[in-house]
DNA sequence: AGTGAAAGATTATCGGA
DNA sequence: TCCGATAATCTTTCACT
Protein backbone atom coordinates (compact mmCIF):
# COMPACT_ATOMS: atom_id res chain seq x y z
CA UNK A 1 0.00 0.00 0.00
CA UNK A 2 1.26 3.30 -1.20
CA UNK A 3 1.43 6.24 1.44
CA UNK A 4 1.56 8.55 -1.73
CA UNK A 5 0.92 8.60 -5.56
CA UNK A 6 2.66 10.51 -8.54
CA UNK A 7 1.04 13.62 -7.93
CA UNK A 8 1.83 13.65 -4.70
CA UNK A 9 5.73 12.93 -6.04
CA UNK A 10 5.38 15.59 -8.59
CA UNK A 11 4.50 18.33 -6.13
CA UNK A 12 7.39 16.79 -3.48
CA UNK A 13 9.92 17.48 -6.19
CA UNK A 14 8.99 20.92 -7.21
CA UNK A 15 8.96 21.70 -3.65
CA UNK A 16 12.21 20.00 -2.99
CA UNK A 17 13.58 22.79 -5.58
CA UNK A 18 11.71 25.67 -4.69
CA UNK A 19 9.10 26.24 -1.94
CA UNK A 20 8.13 29.95 -3.32
CA UNK A 21 6.12 28.30 -6.17
CA UNK A 22 2.36 29.13 -5.93
CA UNK A 23 -0.31 26.99 -5.81
CA UNK A 24 -1.10 28.47 -9.30
CA UNK A 25 2.07 27.37 -11.01
CA UNK A 26 2.62 24.38 -9.20
CA UNK A 27 -0.78 23.29 -10.51
CA UNK A 28 -0.17 23.78 -13.96
CA UNK A 29 2.84 21.76 -13.42
CA UNK A 30 1.77 18.79 -11.84
CA UNK A 31 -1.77 19.01 -13.70
CA UNK A 32 -4.09 20.12 -10.98
CA UNK A 33 -6.15 22.61 -9.71
CA UNK A 34 -4.57 25.30 -7.54
CA UNK A 35 -6.91 23.86 -4.37
CA UNK A 36 -6.02 20.21 -4.80
CA UNK A 37 -2.95 20.72 -4.73
CA UNK A 38 -3.09 23.10 -2.09
CA UNK A 39 -4.78 19.51 -0.23
CA UNK A 40 -2.25 17.17 -0.84
CA UNK A 41 0.23 19.69 0.15
CA UNK A 42 -1.31 20.31 3.51
CA UNK A 43 -1.83 16.30 4.59
CA UNK A 44 2.05 16.33 3.54
CA UNK A 45 2.43 18.63 5.57
CA UNK A 46 0.22 17.25 8.64
CA UNK A 47 1.95 13.57 7.76
CA UNK A 48 5.14 14.76 8.51
CA UNK A 49 6.73 14.22 4.50
CA UNK A 50 6.96 17.75 4.42
CA UNK A 51 9.25 18.55 7.63
CA UNK A 52 9.71 22.37 7.32
CA UNK A 53 10.46 25.28 4.29
CA UNK A 54 13.70 26.84 5.07
CA UNK A 55 16.18 29.49 3.14
CA UNK A 56 19.08 28.45 1.78
CA UNK A 57 21.89 31.06 2.21
CA UNK A 58 25.28 31.00 0.46
CA UNK A 59 28.43 30.21 2.68
CA UNK A 60 31.19 32.34 0.86
CA UNK A 61 28.65 35.21 1.29
CA UNK A 62 28.66 34.65 5.40
CA UNK A 63 32.50 34.11 5.24
CA UNK A 64 32.30 30.51 5.62
CA UNK A 65 33.90 29.47 2.82
CA UNK A 66 35.61 26.32 4.35
CA UNK A 67 33.55 22.63 4.83
CA UNK A 68 35.46 20.36 7.22
CA UNK A 69 35.15 16.36 7.98
CA UNK A 70 36.18 15.45 11.48
CA UNK A 71 36.67 11.72 12.00
CA UNK A 72 36.57 11.12 15.92
CA UNK A 73 37.54 7.96 17.63
CA UNK A 74 37.14 7.21 21.39
CA UNK A 75 37.34 4.32 23.81
CA UNK A 76 34.82 5.39 26.11
CA UNK A 77 31.84 4.87 24.45
CA UNK A 78 29.22 4.82 27.01
CA UNK A 79 25.72 6.61 27.51
CA UNK A 80 27.11 9.39 29.22
CA UNK A 81 29.47 10.13 26.85
CA UNK A 82 27.26 10.11 23.67
CA UNK A 83 25.04 12.59 25.75
CA UNK A 84 27.81 15.23 26.13
CA UNK A 85 28.76 14.55 22.17
CA UNK A 86 25.51 15.09 21.42
CA UNK A 87 24.68 18.07 23.44
CA UNK A 88 28.01 19.59 22.20
CA UNK A 89 27.60 19.48 19.05
CA UNK A 90 24.05 20.72 19.43
CA UNK A 91 25.17 23.67 20.89
CA UNK A 92 27.94 24.31 17.89
CA UNK A 93 26.38 26.23 15.06
CA UNK A 94 28.97 25.80 12.86
CA UNK A 95 28.68 21.82 12.83
CA UNK A 96 25.88 20.90 10.72
CA UNK A 97 25.89 17.53 10.46
CA UNK A 98 26.93 14.72 13.48
CA UNK A 99 27.19 11.08 13.19
CA UNK A 100 27.76 7.68 14.47
CA UNK A 101 29.17 5.72 11.84
CA UNK A 102 29.15 1.82 11.75
CA UNK A 103 32.16 0.05 13.92
CA UNK A 104 30.67 1.84 17.17
CA UNK A 105 33.97 3.85 17.74
CA UNK A 106 33.68 6.53 14.97
CA UNK A 107 31.74 9.35 15.00
CA UNK A 108 31.69 12.16 12.07
CA UNK A 109 31.26 15.25 12.13
CA UNK A 110 30.41 18.34 8.70
CA UNK A 111 31.03 21.98 9.87
CA UNK A 112 31.38 24.86 7.98
CA UNK A 113 33.90 27.42 9.10
CA UNK A 114 35.60 30.37 7.58
CA UNK A 115 39.85 29.39 7.53
CA UNK A 116 41.89 26.81 9.31
CA UNK A 117 42.30 29.36 12.17
CA UNK A 118 38.59 28.61 12.56
CA UNK A 119 38.43 25.36 12.68
CA UNK A 120 41.32 25.23 15.05
CA UNK A 121 39.19 27.49 17.21
CA UNK A 122 36.35 24.50 16.65
CA UNK A 123 38.20 21.93 17.31
CA UNK A 124 39.61 23.05 20.50
CA UNK A 125 36.37 24.17 22.17
CA UNK A 126 35.43 20.45 20.96
CA UNK A 127 38.15 18.81 22.69
CA UNK A 128 37.28 20.88 25.98
CA UNK A 129 33.98 19.69 26.32
CA UNK A 130 34.41 15.99 25.26
CA UNK A 131 37.22 13.67 25.50
CA UNK A 132 38.51 12.12 22.48
CA UNK A 133 41.48 9.66 22.25
CA UNK A 134 41.68 10.28 18.42
CA UNK A 135 40.70 13.50 16.20
CA UNK A 136 41.31 13.65 12.50
CA UNK A 137 40.26 16.54 10.03
CA UNK A 138 40.11 16.32 6.29
CA UNK A 139 39.22 19.68 4.76
CA UNK A 140 36.81 20.23 1.25
CA UNK A 141 39.17 21.09 -1.15
CA UNK A 142 36.17 21.18 -4.31
CA UNK A 143 32.53 21.32 -3.23
CA UNK A 144 31.67 19.23 -6.19
CA UNK A 145 27.99 18.44 -5.17
CA UNK A 146 26.19 19.49 -2.72
CA UNK A 147 22.07 19.58 -2.75
CA UNK A 148 18.96 18.59 -0.15
CA UNK A 149 16.92 17.49 -2.77
CA UNK A 150 16.10 13.86 -1.75
CA UNK A 151 15.41 11.44 -4.66
CA UNK A 152 11.94 10.27 -5.25
CA UNK B 1 33.68 46.42 6.06
CA UNK B 2 31.15 44.85 6.68
CA UNK B 3 28.47 43.76 4.20
CA UNK B 4 25.23 43.42 6.55
CA UNK B 5 24.06 44.69 9.89
CA UNK B 6 22.56 42.91 12.89
CA UNK B 7 19.12 43.72 11.39
CA UNK B 8 20.14 41.45 8.59
CA UNK B 9 21.26 38.30 10.40
CA UNK B 10 18.29 38.27 12.42
CA UNK B 11 16.18 38.07 9.23
CA UNK B 12 18.63 35.63 7.98
CA UNK B 13 18.56 33.73 11.34
CA UNK B 14 14.74 33.57 11.11
CA UNK B 15 14.40 33.14 7.30
CA UNK B 16 17.18 29.55 7.75
CA UNK B 17 14.36 28.36 10.30
CA UNK B 18 11.17 29.24 8.52
CA UNK B 19 11.34 30.74 5.22
CA UNK B 20 7.50 30.86 5.18
CA UNK B 21 7.17 33.52 8.49
CA UNK B 22 5.21 36.52 7.40
CA UNK B 23 6.65 40.09 6.82
CA UNK B 24 4.35 41.16 9.31
CA UNK B 25 5.63 38.51 12.03
CA UNK B 26 8.90 38.42 10.83
CA UNK B 27 9.01 42.28 11.35
CA UNK B 28 7.72 41.93 15.13
CA UNK B 29 10.76 39.64 15.88
CA UNK B 30 13.00 41.35 14.80
CA UNK B 31 11.98 45.17 15.66
CA UNK B 32 11.46 46.76 12.08
CA UNK B 33 8.31 47.31 9.66
CA UNK B 34 7.06 44.87 7.54
CA UNK B 35 8.36 46.83 4.48
CA UNK B 36 11.72 47.78 6.10
CA UNK B 37 11.81 44.05 6.51
CA UNK B 38 10.70 43.16 2.47
CA UNK B 39 13.29 46.07 1.12
CA UNK B 40 16.28 44.37 3.22
CA UNK B 41 14.90 40.34 2.30
CA UNK B 42 15.35 41.54 -1.47
CA UNK B 43 18.58 42.68 -1.49
CA UNK B 44 19.73 40.05 0.40
CA UNK B 45 18.21 37.97 -1.99
CA UNK B 46 19.55 40.37 -5.22
CA UNK B 47 23.07 39.74 -3.73
CA UNK B 48 22.75 36.12 -3.85
CA UNK B 49 23.18 35.66 0.25
CA UNK B 50 19.42 34.07 -0.06
CA UNK B 51 20.22 30.90 -2.90
CA UNK B 52 16.78 30.09 -2.40
CA UNK B 53 13.90 28.70 -0.38
CA UNK B 54 13.17 25.02 -0.14
CA UNK B 55 10.86 21.90 1.13
CA UNK B 56 13.03 20.07 3.54
CA UNK B 57 11.48 16.21 3.28
CA UNK B 58 11.36 13.51 5.83
CA UNK B 59 13.82 11.12 4.66
CA UNK B 60 12.22 8.29 6.47
CA UNK B 61 8.92 8.84 5.16
CA UNK B 62 10.28 8.13 1.36
CA UNK B 63 11.71 4.79 2.37
CA UNK B 64 15.71 6.91 2.85
CA UNK B 65 16.56 5.25 5.90
CA UNK B 66 20.12 5.02 5.62
CA UNK B 67 23.21 7.47 5.56
CA UNK B 68 26.01 6.24 3.47
CA UNK B 69 29.67 8.35 2.96
CA UNK B 70 31.82 6.53 0.58
CA UNK B 71 35.00 7.44 0.67
CA UNK B 72 37.12 7.31 -2.40
CA UNK B 73 40.92 6.65 -3.79
CA UNK B 74 42.14 7.10 -6.99
CA UNK B 75 45.56 7.17 -9.53
CA UNK B 76 44.00 9.12 -12.25
CA UNK B 77 43.88 12.02 -10.83
CA UNK B 78 43.32 13.81 -14.23
CA UNK B 79 40.37 16.67 -15.45
CA UNK B 80 38.54 13.85 -17.39
CA UNK B 81 38.41 11.78 -14.70
CA UNK B 82 37.25 14.41 -12.82
CA UNK B 83 34.90 15.59 -15.44
CA UNK B 84 33.90 12.19 -15.46
CA UNK B 85 33.39 11.83 -11.21
CA UNK B 86 31.84 14.99 -11.81
CA UNK B 87 29.06 14.49 -14.14
CA UNK B 88 28.32 11.28 -12.89
CA UNK B 89 27.47 12.52 -8.96
CA UNK B 90 25.39 15.25 -9.97
CA UNK B 91 23.28 12.95 -12.36
CA UNK B 92 22.60 10.73 -9.49
CA UNK B 93 20.04 11.63 -7.24
CA UNK B 94 20.90 9.59 -3.92
CA UNK B 95 24.53 10.98 -3.99
CA UNK B 96 23.45 14.59 -2.00
CA UNK B 97 27.03 15.55 -1.77
CA UNK B 98 30.63 15.03 -3.14
CA UNK B 99 33.48 16.21 -2.28
CA UNK B 100 37.77 16.75 -3.56
CA UNK B 101 39.17 16.46 -0.15
CA UNK B 102 42.75 17.36 0.95
CA UNK B 103 45.65 15.06 0.17
CA UNK B 104 44.17 15.12 -3.53
CA UNK B 105 43.75 11.57 -3.83
CA UNK B 106 40.74 11.55 -1.69
CA UNK B 107 37.33 12.14 -2.60
CA UNK B 108 34.06 11.61 -0.35
CA UNK B 109 30.31 11.17 -1.34
CA UNK B 110 27.19 11.53 0.83
CA UNK B 111 24.43 9.77 -0.25
CA UNK B 112 20.62 8.67 0.91
CA UNK B 113 19.85 5.48 0.27
CA UNK B 114 17.08 2.38 1.73
CA UNK B 115 18.97 -0.02 2.89
CA UNK B 116 22.52 -1.59 2.09
CA UNK B 117 21.03 -3.51 -1.14
CA UNK B 118 19.93 0.07 -2.35
CA UNK B 119 23.54 1.21 -1.70
CA UNK B 120 25.05 -2.02 -3.36
CA UNK B 121 22.98 -0.90 -6.09
CA UNK B 122 24.34 2.48 -5.98
CA UNK B 123 28.02 1.69 -5.61
CA UNK B 124 27.48 -0.67 -8.92
CA UNK B 125 26.30 1.91 -10.95
CA UNK B 126 29.07 4.17 -9.93
CA UNK B 127 31.71 2.23 -10.41
CA UNK B 128 30.80 1.18 -13.95
CA UNK B 129 30.62 5.07 -14.96
CA UNK B 130 33.59 5.92 -13.12
CA UNK B 131 36.86 3.55 -12.90
CA UNK B 132 38.22 3.47 -9.16
CA UNK B 133 40.88 2.12 -7.25
CA UNK B 134 39.59 1.84 -3.92
CA UNK B 135 36.65 2.40 -2.21
CA UNK B 136 35.24 1.90 1.07
CA UNK B 137 31.57 2.35 2.81
CA UNK B 138 30.82 3.78 6.07
CA UNK B 139 27.22 3.80 6.98
CA UNK B 140 25.02 5.99 9.48
CA UNK B 141 24.12 4.22 12.71
CA UNK B 142 22.34 7.45 14.22
CA UNK B 143 22.18 10.63 13.04
CA UNK B 144 22.79 13.05 15.94
CA UNK B 145 22.83 16.25 14.25
CA UNK B 146 21.67 17.36 10.38
CA UNK B 147 20.99 21.16 9.66
CA UNK B 148 20.87 23.43 7.12
CA UNK B 149 21.17 26.11 8.90
CA UNK B 150 24.33 28.16 8.68
CA UNK B 151 26.22 30.20 12.32
CA UNK B 152 25.80 34.12 11.82
C1' DA C 1 11.42 54.49 7.06
C1' DG C 2 6.33 54.08 7.28
C1' DT C 3 1.26 54.19 5.23
C1' DG C 4 -2.22 52.59 2.47
C1' DA C 5 -4.04 50.73 -1.55
C1' DA C 6 -3.79 47.38 -5.54
C1' DA C 7 -2.30 42.93 -6.96
C1' DG C 8 -1.60 38.40 -5.81
C1' DA C 9 -1.64 34.21 -3.00
C1' DT C 10 -3.72 31.31 0.46
C1' DT C 11 -7.43 29.01 2.95
C1' DA C 12 -12.45 27.54 3.80
C1' DT C 13 -16.75 26.04 2.07
C1' DC C 14 -19.81 23.94 -1.22
C1' DG C 15 -21.71 21.20 -5.02
C1' DG C 16 -20.67 17.53 -8.32
C1' DA C 17 -18.20 13.38 -10.47
C1' DT D 1 -13.46 10.35 -1.45
C1' DC D 2 -11.35 13.47 -4.25
C1' DC D 3 -11.85 17.30 -7.61
C1' DG D 4 -12.83 22.05 -9.14
C1' DA D 5 -15.10 26.57 -8.51
C1' DT D 6 -16.16 30.54 -5.86
C1' DA D 7 -15.54 33.71 -2.20
C1' DA D 8 -13.30 35.55 2.09
C1' DT D 9 -8.91 36.48 4.16
C1' DC D 10 -4.28 37.38 4.48
C1' DT D 11 0.40 38.68 2.20
C1' DT D 12 3.23 40.88 -0.76
C1' DT D 13 4.41 44.65 -3.49
C1' DC D 14 4.90 49.44 -4.71
C1' DA D 15 3.96 54.54 -5.19
C1' DC D 16 4.03 58.25 -2.20
C1' DT D 17 5.00 60.92 1.93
Amino acid sequence: MEKFDNLDRKILKYLQQDSDLSLETLGEKVGLSRNACWRRIKTLEETGVIKKRVALLAPNALGLGLTVFIQIRTQSHDTAWLEKFSQATQSMPEILGAYRMTGDLDYLIRARVSDVEDYDRLYRRLIKRVEMSDVSASFVMEEIKETTELPL
